[in-house]
DNA sequence: GCCTCTTTGTGAAACGTTTCATGGAACGAA
DNA sequence: TTCGTTCCATGAAACGTTTCACAAAGAGGC
C-alpha cells in the first residue's frame, strides 16, 4: 500500500541510495534528479517510513512528557512550553498522562523505553528515589525531572520554590491581620504539598503566629475542597480560622464553593489564598489570591536541559533548576477598601 | 548500549528465534528453555525496539489525537475517553495539540503518517473538505473525526448535536421569559458556533421571538467573552438583551466577569447560558447553566470506531455517531425563587 | 524395526531506511 | 594523451525484529 524508498528510485530510475540523498542531503544530487526523484515522490505519494528510519538511527526525535493530570492547567502549560522548545529544534513531543496511578506511569515508561523515545520530562507519581528512572538513564535515555525531586545525582530537575511559595502566601495573610489561619491540601505523601506547609509553617512561626490549622485531602480537587471546607465550617466560631491557604488553586475553588453555599463571604468572613494562580483562578466567584508559578518556563527549561543533554551527553553536567514563585494578590485575601489599584 | 535479541539469544546459548518466540508465544517453547531465556532477558535488562518491531509489522499500536487545544477542558475530558478505550485493548494514545493553527495541524499529521500510526481521531483546525485527511485514509491509517464533518463519506465521525444544543439553550430562556436574547461566539468559521447559533435562531423564530443579537468573537476564550460584554453593555438599555447565550464556557465566563465588574447581576440584570458545561462552570462567580455535552463518551466512542475499522478494514463500514447535548439547569439563568433542587 | 505425528528449535528472509566505500564520467591541466 | 580532481550515482551492509519453512528428536502405533 505505502510506496517505499525502492519504489521510488525504480519509478525515477535511479538506485535506492540516491533517493535517500535527495531526502536528507539534497545539496549532494544533480539538479536534474534531484527534480525527477522529487516528482516520482510526489507521484508515488511516498512517505518515510520512521520506524526504519529510527531503526537504522537508534534514536528518535521524540520527546515524552508524562504528567500527573492532563486536565490540571498547571501540567497543560508546562507542555505548552515543552513543547515549543522541542518543536523549535525539530522534534516532536507527546504526552503521557500517567492520572497519578503508579501502574500507569509505569506501563508508560515501559513503552517510551521500548520507543527509545529521546528523552522524557516526568513528574514522578511518587517521590523519592526511582529505580525506574535511574534504569532508564542508566540505559542512555535522559531524564528530567519536573516538580519533583531536585537534588538527585543522576538527573536533571526544574521545580518551583514551593516552601518559599507558602511562606509567601502566609506571610501574606498575616500581614493582613489574620492569626488563626489554615492550611488545607494533600495528600501529605505529595512534596508539593508539604513543602508549601512547611514554608506556611516557618513564615508563621517566625511571626510569632500559632501553628496552622491544618486540614488533609486525600487528593487536589475541587471536590476534596469542598469536603475540606465544609469540615471548617462546622468548627465552633472561636476557633475557625479566617484565613486559608490551600495547597492549589482547584482546592481553593472547592473551599470557595462550600464557604459561599454555607453563607459566609470571602474575604470578610475568610480569607483565602490559592496556588497555581490557573486562569479560573481570577474569574473565580471571588477573584481568588493565588501563588503563581512560572509554569511555561518551567516547560521550557525542563526541555531545554534535555535536548542540551541528549546532545552533548559527555560533557553534560547535571542541574537543578529552581524558579522562585509570586503572589498575585485579588480580591480573596483582601479587604474591600484595600483592593489592589 | 541497549541489548538486542542476538545477545540474548548468545547468553541464552538458543537461536535468536526462539527468544523472540519467548516473547511472543511462550507457549510454544518448553519449560526450560522459556526460563533460561526469561533469566538472560533479565540479566541483560533487554528491552524490545519497538521500531524494529513496527518496521516487521508494518503498523503501530499507536492512536494518535490531534485537539485545538490541549487546555480545553473540552478536549482533555474527550482525550481521557479515548485513553481508556485504547489502553484497553493494549495501545498507547499519544496527544497533538494543534492550537487552532492550520500549518501545526499539517506538521503534526505529516509526522504520524511517518509514524505510520494505527489511526488518529481529529478535530481539524479547518471544516470543509479535508484532501489532507482523505489522503491519510488513502493510504490505509484510519481516520475518526471528532465533533467535526459528519457526513463524510469516507470516515467516520462523532459529534455533538449543535443545533439542538443551540436550540435547547434558547428555549429554556424563552421559557424563562426572555425576549430580548444575545448570541456571543465566533469565529463563525467553526461550525459549531454557526450550528450552536442556528439552533438557538431556529428556537426563537418558532416561539415568534425576534432574532437574537449577535455578537461575533474572534475565539473562544474568556477574554473575548469579556469583550464582548463590554460592548453589550454599552448597548443603551431599552435594546440590551436580557438574557446571553454563550458558543462555550469560557465565553460565558469571560462574560460573566465582566457583567459583574459594570455592576450588572446575573441573572437578575441579565441571564447566562454556556455550552460544554465545564468543571469551572459550576464553580463560577453565579454557577452557570450550561448545555453539557456526553465529553469523555465522544472519546470512547470514536476510539472504539477507530479500532473497529482498524481491525477489520474490509467490513467495516463508516458511521456517524451523534449524541444529544442536554441542559444542566444552574443559579445564572433561574430567578432566585425557582431554585432547581 | 519402521513409519508417522508431534513437539521444539533453527536459520534465513524480509521490513524500509541510512551510510559508506567504491566506481565512473567529465573536465581541466600538463 | 594521460593524470589528477571533482562531482554524482551505485550497491551492499547494517539496524533489530518477526515469521516461516524446515529439521531434529522423541513418542507412539503397528
Amino acid at each position: 500500500m505505502a510506496a517505499s524508498i525502492k519504489e521510488v528510485a525504480q519509478r525515477a530510475g535511479v538506485s535506492l541510495g540516491t533517493v535517500s540523498n535527495v531526502l536528507n542531503r539534497p545539496d549532494i544530487v544533480s539538479p536534474q534528479t534531484r527534480k525527477r526523484v522529487q516528482e516520482a515522490i510526489e507521484e508515488l505519494g511516498f512517505v518515510r517510513n520512521d520506524s526504519a528510519r529510527q531503526l537504522r538511527a537508534g534514536r528518535s526525535r521524540t520527546v515524552a512528557i508524562v504528567v500527573l493530570d492532563v486536565s490540571n492547567p498547571f501540567f497543560t502549560d508546562v507542555v505548552r512550553g515543552a513543547e515549543s522548545i522541542v518543536e523549535g529544534a525539530g522534534g516532536m513531543v507527546v504526552v503521557c498522562n500517567s492520572g497519578g496511578d503508579a501502574a500507569r506511569e509505569h506501563r508508560h515508561l515501559d513503552v517510551l523505553e521500548e520507543q527509545r523515545v529521546q528523552g522524557i520530562l516526568v513528574t514522578p507519581v511518587s517521590d523519592g528515589k526511582q529505580p525506574r528512572l535511574d534504569r532508564i538513564v542508566t540505559r542512555g535515555i535522559p531524564v528530567v525531572l519536573v516538580d519533583r525531586g531536585a537534588g538527585l545525582a543522576n538527573q536533571c530537575s526544574v521545580a518551583v520554590d514551593d516552601v518559599l511559595g507558602g511562606r509567601i502566601a502566609a506571610e501574606h495573610l498575616a500581614e493582613r491581620g489574620h492569626r488563626r489561619i489554615a492550611f488545607v491540601g494533600g495528600p501529605m505523601a505529595l512534596r508539593q504539598v508539604t513543602d508549601r506547609r512547611t514554608g506556611a509553617e516557618a513564615a508563621l512561626a517566625e511571626q510569632g503566629l500559632p501553628a496552622p490549622l491544618v486540614v488533609e485531602t486525600p487528593m487536589l480537587s475541587v471536590s476534596a475542597g469542598r469536603q475540606a471546607a465544609d469540615e471548617i465550617v462546622g468548627l465552633p466560631t472561636t476557633r475557625r480560622p479566617t484565613a486559608i491557604f490551600c495547597a492549589n488553586d482547584l482546592v481553593a475553588l472547592g473551599v470557595l464553593q462550600a464557604l459561599t453555599a454555607h453563607g459566609l463571604r470571602v474575604p470578610d468572613d475568610i480569607a483565602l489564598v490559592g496556588y497555581d494562580d490557573i486562569e479560573f483562578a481570577a474569574g473565580a466567584a471571588v477573584p481568588l489570591s493565588s501563588v503563581r508559578q512560572p509554569r511555561e518556563q518551567l516547560g521550557r527549561t525542563a526541555a531545554q536541559l534535555l535536548l542540551e543533554e541528549s546532545t552533548d551527553p559527555e560533557h553534560h553536567e547535571h542541574r537543578h533548576v529552581v524558579f522562585q514563585p509570586e503572589l498575585a494578590v485579588r480580591q480573596s485575601s483582601e479587604r474591600k477598601r484595600r483592593r489592589t489599584r
